[in-house]
DNA sequence: GGGAAAAAATGACCTAGATCAAGTGTCGGC
DNA sequence: GCCGACACTTGATCTAGGTCATTTTTTCCC
């Protein structure tokens, strides 16, 4: 784990403004991790061994049932990590980790995490508000599956890129198959739901995808900031310094311990 | 918050081994509620004032959509707190609570929990704990909603009452209004859920349920340690010493800072 | 213990989305 | 430029569980 390594993560979520002392600690067996689409980066039932943060590409966190049905829990992007909280508590994984484009991550040994939130108080905090944002997460995806339907969660979904990226028109950051995942549907239903989206001055060429009328849209789908996050939100994990922890950070101990 | 009370907080969850002079600050405004059936405990997008601590009853947290459809997240037993991550992050709420039985509850003052984790440790710790037991609760309930069927789902849960409570007959806890929300379905599916199960011995009249042979059951519902709680798992948090925190806190701290 | 009111069971029906099965691009390699 | 492999679309069915309406059972209050 070299020094420019180092930097570059402590700059990330759950590290900004801990001790160098307490993230040399931290990081010194992490390794960086690369692996192909499709690897397992984490498996189901067993105690993690690594807290995994995501570098690039994505992660699905799947769990799977006896009889071989799984489920899509949460899809991870580039700042996140994952198994925190199995990691935490050294209890078993209720979910496996797949992932679904090339990825490089850090893995950081289980044991150094839980020594250092054990030894370093400011390092606790935040990994605490990392974990808050992780059920908050949670919660709007549920929120997200059950009280709207296949056509309005693909709708809001346009409507949260538009709003990201400022312009009517723009380009998928996924695959649709990826896209179908996280909206917790189907490839065939995604396909449904953009052709329902016609009629409200969708359209979609490839990976293109362009909004002739937001408002249209707006009005049809009703996007909700209790549901969808808003997109400043998003990866405020990376290089949003200042934000991490702010809200629990005692005024004195502010900048690192 | 008299002294007794506080005695019997400490024992619960979160505050177990922390020391005396963080509890008096972070309880000095806490206060006692009771409410009756239906009462709104949490406002669905407000940044919640207190962090509440359930002693008795039962609390769903729900979240509405913008067009009036609700789906229960969580459903809350006595020596659970919720509201947590927003309390932390100082985030407004994505669920409302509502008592779904005349309730008892400890409402700490959101200010006070920020300030107890900020400027003890040990408290941090076990919050954080605390919370991840929070999340693996919720994707418990997401596998156990997306990988069952909805007559499984009911034969999992009694299931776990028998081995709860050792017994082939037992009385069910709740109301089966209350155990539809719980097992996330309509309290008609409930009925037809029972009715499927007699095939494989279940018997239900009023609130009392046998099973005639336990293994029947078993065979056809599968219960999994990733999805069920371990019985022995439930309302850890209550009176437990020992194990809240135990995989994070250093040795040195144990028992209180 | 009678009788209203709530809770539960049962039946008929509906629907969103999954599943299965062909088609139709579309893109990279040679 | 051709061709094989995927990714996507489209259509035809299926199904678990929801909804609505009705009946039966409990509860429990006087």
């Amino acid at each position: 784990m070299d020094s420019e390594i180092l930097n570059r993560l402590a700059s990330i979520g759950p590290f900004t403004g801990v001790s160098r002392e307490t993230l040399e600690a931290v990081f010194r067996d992490a390794r960086v991790r690369r692996l192909p689409a499709g690897a397992q980066v984490a498996e189901q039932g067993a105690r993690p061994a690594f807290l995994d943060l995501l570098l690039e590409g994505n992660v699905n966190l799947i769990g799977k049932g006896p009889d071989g049905r799984e489920t899509v829990v949460q899809s991870c992007e580039p700042a996140d990590c994952f198994v925190l909280a199995a990691v935490l508590t050294d209890a078993p994984s209720l979910v496996g980790g797949t992932a679904v484009a090339p990825v490089q991550l850090v893995s950081i040994p289980a044991r150094s995490v839980r020594d250092g939130v054990a030894s370093d108080h400011l390092l606790a905090l935040n990994l605490m508000v990392e974990q808050a944002r992780q059920v908050r997460t949670i919660i709007r995806r549920i929120k997200n599956l059950n009280l709207r339907s296949a056509t309005q969660r693909l709708g809001c979904y346009l409507i949260s890129q538009y709003d990201r990226t400022g312009s009517i028109a723009f380009a998928l950051p996924v695959p649709k198959r990826q896209l179908a995942v996280q909206l917790g549907m189907t490839p065939e239903s995604v396909s449904r739901a953009f052709a329902a989206l016609r009629e409200y001055g969708v359209s979609v060429s490839g990976r293109t995808v362009k909004l002739r009328d937001p408002g249209l849209v707006r009005a049809e789908c009703v996007p909700d900031p209790l549901i969808d996050r808003d997109y400043r939100e998003l990866s405020l994990a990376c290089g949003a310094p200042g934000r991490t922890a702010a809200a629990v950070r005692p005024g004195a101990q502010a900048g690192g311990a």
